[in-house]
DNA sequence: CTCGAATACTGCCCTGTGCAGTATTCTCAG
DNA sequence: CTGAGAATACTGCACAGGGCAGTATTCGAG
């Protein structure tokens, strides 16, 4: 097993090189502040700590409360090493998996009403995670946040969030009122789309 | 297997509704188009007619090229009808995978120089992909596009596509300049993370 | 006529998701 | 002090999806 650490593998690496964690803290965790730009399901984050000790990228100290299992986490040096490496490396491009979007895309073969059903749930959807991007910021304190010395990255990737969701709201409400002046879904009447994709 | 149909399902189904398709045409045109905002790997692809047909959305029609095979697939009135439907359900969320923001955000495990780069390359992507998808605008004609009773539908979906790859190109390029100024990567000197984060 | 590109797939192993299931410990209302 | 529900701490299983290698045929340009 000296196949490539997964993006994955090294997201958890990451939160391990922060501070020590256990494996439902770590699971918890990554939903919490990766889920936005790396969403993986909590099953699959209970498969990575082992598999970072196999290579020698992080300890676990098996411990408990009561009769219940607690594992917790370390980073090696070797684990510091990978992830210092893994930094300077190329990354794969973003991607986007946009259901709503493919809907969008075949909305012909349903009606105006269907369309504008399914770009009102993305304005509303959007809206809702930045007020919870907001809510978040808000809540953050200099001096108790548990990842106080990171502030100033964590700035960089909300930046980039809360306008993203504030480009997908501010996209659904303009293409639902573009929409709305077509006569029907396969039939947009006197409607240019070049006027739609000008480039300002 | 009267399990409900994938996305990806119904984004072959929604190609099967504008014309029939060869398998191998298939498989290039989602990527082509619904490539952007539902990508698939083309392996994926080979499977999903063939189960349309077992479920009876589509049937195929078995022929060939010299020695080869070549099989058509068709949509049936089923099929459109389920498209139809589907076409009036709630959608998930669009969910981002965003290798170089996991990157940034443990940017303080590498160094400055490391940052520096995986923002260079954010912005130089975004503003390849945003040319591509000019191209594509030129190349547009109302007359012989194949897809031309569909274009106004499109052009809502190309006016999102650019200014997404407009806003990554923006974002990196900002964080590259804002993170200059910064004494190092762990320490952000007299930078006010808040500054970075008001709404404007 | 030949060679490389395009056509047309299949097999295999791995990553990742969703859901159900199991069991223990903590917390707080009554 | 007690009982119920929330939080902790996982595992198994089936299925969706990705990446890569491999196979073979046909088309088109020089």
């Amino acid at each position: 097993m000296d196949k490539p650490l997964t993006t994955t593998g090294y997201a958890v690496l990451g939160l391990l090189a922060v501070r020590p964690w256990t494996t439902y803290e770590l699971a918890k965790q990554v939903q919490r502040s990766l889920g936005w730009f790396w969403p993986r399901a909590e099953r699959k984050l209970y498969d990575v700590p082992p598999d970072l000790v196999t290579r020698g990228l992080a300890t676990v100290t098996e411990g408990h409360t009561g009769r219940r299992a607690r594992s917790v986490y370390r980073i090696t040096a070797a684990g510091r090493r990978a992830l210092r490496t893994w930094l300077g490396l190329s990354s794969q491009p973003p991607t986007l998996e946009f259901e709503a979007m493919v809907k969008l895309f075949f909305a012909d073969s349903g009606s105006l009403e269907q369309l504008h059903g399914t770009l009102d749930s993305v304005a509303q959807d959007a809206e809702a995670r930045r007020l919870e991007l907001l809510a978040m910021v808000e809540a953050t304190d200099d001096t108790t946040a548990e990842f106080a010395p990171r502030l100033h990255i964590n700035a960089l990737a909300l930046r980039f969030h809360l306008d993203y969701e504030a480009l997908l709201g501010r996209w659904a409400e303009w293409a639902r009122s573009e929409s709305a002046s077509w006569p029907s879904v396969d039939d947009p009447g006197s409607w240019r789309w070049r006027d739609a994709l000008s480039v300002d």
